[in-house]
DNA sequence: TTAAATAATTGGAACGTTCCAAATAAATCC
DNA sequence: GGATTTATTTGGAACGTTCCAATTATTTAA
């Protein structure tokens, strides 16, 4: 909608900012007055609220939340919330319920990611701090220390964790209770008959691997079955990733029936490898995984999966910072969000057309 | 990863925020030469920076940049970038990439979104302008008029569309090659021999959708081809969406044998009932779309598909936003972001195995 | 050695708001 | 109608920084 009349650019003379000053003397009332009005105090009458607002509107006057928070005591109403990576899809719906419940709450969110570097983590938060913020949400970067959450904490401001934790760390979290998750997700392909099941994907250096395996170990011990270290096949969790890291474990053993992938995005990549290799997903090899992404029901075949509701994690997690908002010095606390098992048709529980 | 020992909460006493005073006064210096170090101005010598850092350490001071900001003539570094969806797919490439960009150009992003309301979008932007950030990026929600963006642009408050751009709003935006994009697209389901192509999804409230609409309309009349209007089947894009419009439109005329998808994620839909049809696409049906998500290279089949360059409109966007940083009274331009097919198997031009 | 130039440091005003205590206006009571 | 209460409005100090002009310390030039 390209139109070809000539662009009419506004002329921005003298750009001289209208204050709070500004607006009094144009309605002929003090500044005091003007004020109060803006934080909608009830003392102040009727007639003048009026007066006050039009002229606002009249001067175009827009409130300058910078020099209020200087005079302010009371906590800022926005909040940080930092991922691991802005496209990544799990963190995407966080981001949205994130948002939905911050905005629902009045308090207003703002976003940005560390891209799993603890450098930009860091750089990112100070700012936050800077801006004196009223706290952050935070999914910890690989190699976040314990001393640096220690540090942040004791200055006393609010932060709670958010998907991952730092080891050892005793700060706020709100985590998946991924180990119960994906013992249940290992427990069903048992079930099913399999014996010769490996683990693909998940960082080494991030807790909720070491949650997710241990909870695939435990199914597997409690069985009988055997573990070999080339079962397991750590990495960056990708669709890449999940195509070499199927390609990796039957190159090892080409009689494995089923694989758990740590997330839906590296089962993308074992159904697609898969397709390439004439294997076919629900009867050749069975597939769970984590996260149940909004395409995980419409992938062919449909994705069993562990269900973690992204709401959950967003409420609990921003609930929890308002209690330390309000109160910096209550008690770190450790919330868990439970999972659910979605069984569909890549396990080979339920019948499907190829 | 649940320790067992008691949790080591730490005592935040009196709270007294150290400001830099506190600092000059540590160090035995003034507040201006403390504040100087903070700029590291060079006009400090190496023996006191180095005192005055160290005294920065010691009393755990941390900068206060609502008090600078309200001082400084300088605009701020900080701008703030909304999308229409913070879980919409194409969107998280766009806010992966204006990340990336930005924090090379040294300023920081502050991510939200409008979630397609423009009542949200005004309230935020409103935020924007009241903590004064530098500019903002803006992916216009339906119903945002031109008088509304005027206002702001008025007020000297940099900002650039971006995706989308409001009809007849002669404001800075970076928008996509739209109808190229769709045009070539289509051109190449005709020379496949397709004369029965439909085109599913897009909100009639949105540039985007009139543009590749036209792009359609433009090739299909070239050709010489019919194009009755139950082959249009606009609707807000999703995956349940795509679903619906395939049924719909074979529905009207079970002969169609090619569509154009307003996005991928619409194709995704169609894949997916197109699965459960029984109808084979790449052969029964073709199918192209628009957006080239990083999935749709492992689809199955894989998805022909318009490519728009993610990277470049984040790059594109805060280049643009930066001219009007720096001088708020430029002239507004309009930058296009080329598009590129990219042929795969959906489209039947390559054989695949079903 | 002294004057001039340069380098380093400093106190105080300013930014635009909110808070407080005080002043004024309006309403109520006897 | 005056005294009391209550509702409304107000000027000025304060928030924590940066900027500026001025001061002091150091170096260079003659």
């Amino acid at each position: 909608m390209v139109s070809t009349t000539k662009w009419n650019v506004p002329t921005i003379s003298e750009r001289k900012r209208v204050t709070l000053h500004d607006v009094a003397e144009h309605v002929g009332v003090s500044k005091s007055t003007v004020s109060l009005v803006l934080q909608n105090s009830d003392s102040v009458s009727a007639a003048t609220r009026e007066k006050v607002l039009r002229g606002i509107d009249e001067t175009g006057y827009v409130y300058n939340r910078k020099a209020a928070a200087l005079r302010q005591t009371m906590p800022s109403d926005l909040i940080g919330i930092m991922v691991n990576g802005l496209n990544t899809p799990y963190s995407s719906e966080i981001l949205n319920y994130c948002e939905k419940e911050a905005l629902q709450r009045g308090i207003v969110p703002m976003f940005s990611s560390n891209a799993e570097q603890f450098s930009q983590q860091e750089k990112l938060v100070q700012i936050y701090m800077e801006y004196k913020v009223g706290g952050i949400i935070l999914c910890p970067a690989p190699y976040t220390t314990a001393s640096w959450l220690d540090k942040i904490w004791r200055s006393g401001f609010p932060l709670v964790q958010i998907m991952r934790e730092v080891p050892f760390s005793q700060f706020p979290a709100v985590v998946a209770d991924n180990r119960k998750g994906v013992y249940v997700a290992t427990q069903h392909l048992i079930q099913l008959g399999h014996q010769k099941i490996a683990f693909l994907g998940g960082r080494e250096d991030i807790s909720d691997y070491h949650e997710r395996l241990s909870g695939y170990k435990d199914a597997m011990n409690e069985a009988g079955l055997r573990v070999p270290s080339n079962y397991i096949f750590p990495i960056a969790q990708s669709r890449q990733a999940g195509r070499l890291a199927l390609k990796s474990v039957l190159e090892y053993d080409a009689s494995i029936s089923a694989v758990v992938c740590f997330s839906d995005l590296m089962a993308y990549g074992v159904l697609s490898i898969s397709r390439e290799l004439g294997i076919k997903v629900g009867s050749d090899l069975a597939v769970v995984a984590f996260d149940d992404l909004p395409d995980s029901s419409i992938t062919h075949p449909a994705l069993t999966t562990v269900q973690v509701e992204a709401s959950q994690f967003a409420a609990q997690a921003i609930d929890l910072l308002q209690v330390y908002m309000n109160k910096p010095q209550a008690k770190p606390e450790r919330l868990l969000v439970p999972t659910r098992l979605m069984v569909r048709e890549s396990c080979g529980a339920n019948a499907f057309n190829h």
